[in-house]
DNA sequence: GTGATATCATACTAAACATATAGGAAAATA
DNA sequence: TATTTTCCTATATGTTTAGTATGATATCAC
């Protein structure tokens, strides 16, 4: 029941799009440093986002990334289901090339039905203007509540 | 984002036992042949049961087990979690070894807080009752809409 | 057009996890 | 004591995860 990591670094890679919007286009070695992952991991997990429309990207000098729409015009859903796919949690109920054949007889099936729906609900219901709009929230409590130098370089789970 | 076969499973051969509770202990074997998974794999499973205390053991001639409580008092989530342990998507939330050293400035914790706190509150609004009523109007429909003698032995997902 | 800088494509790898299968020990009952 | 069951542990195999590495290709400033 785990969201591996591309599906998390790609949602913080948007985030970060968001955040750092200035009509020009951002380097990804840039939100590397500022994600603290590695720009060649980075570079491999990208291309979804831009196969699926969700960002745009430009070569060469000067060029980058940027999101194709405003943030509250991304629900976190898509984003995660574009490096995820879908988010059945169980195998037997997309349509795929595997539907069980005990279905009929399957006393769980409905039940992993109703979780898919659940989750797909939830996801869709936030968008990426809404994780920026708490972490402004989040960054200015914290800032408050610490001493300002704390050093911190351990490594990013 | 996927359940196991082994929590899949794992709530298979609950409501089996469930279904078939006549206050007598219910061979493994049998959970086997009418779920068609292996006995062996079905071996390895249930101790976790056990051991969580969701059902009771006998060895021996006649042994095998049987629940400990009453279907309506199980939850799913419950169950789940005695074989996926925690349903938390990502592993930054929590309290366990590894929490994120970003914590304070990431933007996406919270968003992942609260997945984790809709799937089990899903999870725990449903209970062994409730997925065995659903079965027996789920089978009722299916042997009116088909005919009796159809033979399936393909494998199970 | 050349050099610098960026994305893009692909191959490789080590470790973990999923999904079983197999052999036999220990306990309970008839 | 024989049979039947749970219980414990080892092994196998394939897939996925989470990266690292190498180099090609495009774009722009000069």
């Amino acid at each position: 029941m785990k969201i591996s990591t591309k599906g998390r670094y790609a949602l913080r890679m948007m985030v970060d799009l968001a955040e750092h919007d200035d009509g020009e286009y951002i380097r990804l070695k840039d939100i590397a440093i500022r994600q603290e992952i590695t720009l060649k991991y980075l570079e491999q997990i990208i291309p979804q986002l831009t196969r699926s429309g969700l960002v745009r990207s430009c070569r060469g000098n000067n060029g980058g990334y940027m999101l194709t729409r405003g943030p509250e015009e991304y629900t976190v859903g898509e984003i995660i289901r574009a490096l995820e796919g879908s988010l059945a949690p169980v195998a037997c109920i997309t349509d795929n090339p595997n539907r069980c054949p005990r279905q009929e007889e399957c006393a769980t099936l409905e039940f992993w039905e109703g979780l898919w729906r659940v989750v797909n609900e939830y996801m869709d219901g936030v968008t990426l203007a809404d994780l920026m709009e708490k972490h402004v929230c989040r960054t200015r409590q914290d800032e408050e509540g610490r001493d300002a130098g704390s050093v911190r370089d351990t490594k990013t789970i």
